[in-house]
DNA sequence: ATTGACGTTTACGTAAACGTCAATATACTG
DNA sequence: CAGTATATTGACGTTTACGTAAACGTCAAT
């Protein structure tokens, strides 16, 4: 594996444009080194972005994943202050995917529910399907 | 339990504004029935708003929220294609709940991770803040 | 008769999360 | 060394999901 990645590389592997990536940093998701000008992301970074974009598919605003980025940096450094704060956002965090976790085990009952009742009428209907269909044969 | 509601009263129950509740309708994804001008919700407009705001928690956008709100409704109506492409729809989103499903429980475990090091940490701070203080103390 | 609570439509404003240029710089490639 | 590919910043546009304000109707209570 790689040490360090170009901005179009990450965009690649991850189906995001250089524009996202470069948006996430201005908004202080990241912070790449640079050679001269251009950025060069470090396995970190990358981390970091993917971290970023399982926030995104759990549908969470950039500043939230923004916290939580920073939680994995500083976990284990700080003042006990900036630690407890820490734990707190942890436990706010663990809460929020805690309610998504019960939304989802709903929806998907949900989806059973409907998808076995749309095969059900699905069976019957490819049944008449095929009686008439014999009769318009026959006639 | 009512039978009916107004606007301002579900938007107390579940927490979001009337604005909001109007903006639903505009976007086809509730449609009250009226009594003159006012807009008058029956259990099951109450429940698609429940099932919206849960499609919300779950980050979905609303055009999203409101295709699966119309598989609800028409699940067990309709020609052979309808009901498949109900079907078609169904499946994209188990699949989409299930990756969220992955990534809630990574994240998870992320975050038990960072608490617990947190945890030690301040644990650690604790420990030297008694023997520097009994020390300030004796001086 | 008016005040207040609730409702309505219409219109404009706004924050988030990028997309889409344009102009420019740098690097490799034949 | 011209051409192509890739990078940069900056400015502006766009979509989503509402907020906010204006201007008005309706009904009950004072």
């Amino acid at each position: 594996m790689q040490e360090t990645f170009t901005i179009s590389e990450l965009g690649n592997e991850f189906g995001i444009t250089t524009r996202a990536i470069r948006f996430y940093e201005d908004k202080q998701l990241l912070s790449p080194s640079r050679q001269g000008n251009r950025r060069v992301y470090s396995r970190s970074d990358r981390t970091r972005l993917k971290l970023l974009l399982r926030g995104k598919r759990l549908g969470w605003p950039l500043e939230e994943i923004r916290d939580v980025l920073n939680m994995y940096d500083q976990g284990h450094e700080g003042e006990i202050q900036q630690l407890e704060y820490t734990c707190r956002k942890v436990r706010e965090s663990r809460e929020q995917l805690e309610q998504q976790r019960r939304d989802i085990e709903a929806a998907l009952q949900d989806l059973d529910s409907i998808e076995s009742r749309c095969l059900a009428r699905i069976d019957l209907l490819i049944a008449d399907e095929k009686e008439t269909g014999q009769a318009e044969n026959r006639a």
